[in-house]
DNA sequence: CAGTTTAAGTCAGCCTTGTTGACATTCCAA
DNA sequence: TTGGAATGTCAACAAGGCTGACTTAAACTG
């Protein structure tokens, strides 16, 4: 739908990839590329008493800092219940720094630490590691597929956050 | 390394698409579209009394009947223990068959009933769409570049596993 | 100004899914 | 026949999701 070519997709060579067995294989590979996107944070994380959620947090106060708990919240897609177990950890251990907001005294503004952002570097490191061989492996081309792929498997509200982001960076 | 152009990545084009910015969108790519990725089974699986774990199970039983409880641990990389309790709940809830080997009378082989292939079509069903939504709106080269990055993204084990999967699916 | 809504935090309790460790059973193979 | 492998089970625990109920403070609105 939406894609230009409604009825060429109907015959031949367009038809090869959209075989159940080639989905299927798609699904696979997600699943067995994800284990790997996350291996390797993981295994700093539980070195430290953390998990995949601080690191998500982590990331994403990195990645816009002065962020609130709501926004933060709508990007992580879990409740505030869940986020705050993990917030409440990060700032007692001095990686995390909530500010009252100055507009709107009800807001909080997060923000990392100096300790923060050196994790947020480890972790990052580790998994940009891994990215970019897998980028370099496949070539200029295969990446632009890949974004192009995964974009269009987000829904439509990760879809707005994913472009609000990528926009905001530089 | 390994990939043909060495120094050619250092100056340039080729280097666009391995800049840090670059590399942190792929990884927020993958973060959002993972998420859209189990979002439609996971909705089947909640009014059920089902979960994500039950699904991978499901899956992989059905891509390789009769494989042996060794093998499903392999693939899904958890412990027996964690495996076990999710098909002792699909053995009595009568959607798995655990049949006891012919010549090693060890292992159990698993197999799908008759209704373990109907929710398996579900789940499927809701997933293959949105993959297959993807792959259309996205295009052939796209998802060929999609599969490329996503293999070089497993670990090494991962990537013989999934190599195995693809060559037995006819 | 009073009342409502919003942002955030907290408490309690629940579920799934992962983990270890200890142990029993069965059976193949040296 | 004995050692080891494959499987299963029990118990205990933790992370990280969830819901529901409630509080506080601030902001908005009629």
């Amino acid at each position: 739908m939406a894609d230009g070519r409604p009825s060429a997709a109907i015959s031949g060579e367009n038809l090869l990839f959209l075989t159940d067995e080639q989905l299927r294989q798609g699904i696979e590979a997600m699943f067995f590329a994800y284990r790997g996107f996350t291996a390797d944070p993981d295994r700093i994380l539980t070195d430290m008493a953390y998990g995949r959620a601080h690191h998500r947090a982590i990331h994403f106060i990195n990645r816009a800092p002065g962020t609130t708990v709501n926004n933060l919240l709508n990007i992580l897609g879990v409740t505030k219940q869940s986020l705050n177990r993990v917030l409440r950890t990060l700032i007692a251990d001095g990686l995390v720094e909530s500010r009252v907001g100055r507009i709107d005294k009800r807001e909080r503004h997060l923000y990392l630490t100096d300790e923060g952002r050196l994790l947020e570097g480890r972790l990052s490191d580790a998994q940009r590691a891994r990215m970019r061989a897998a980028f370099r492996d496949a070539g200029p081309e295969a990446v632009a597929g890949f974004r192009q792929v995964l974009e269009a498997m987000m829904d439509s509200e990760m879809q707005r956050a994913y472009t609000r982001l990528k926009e905001s960076g530089t």
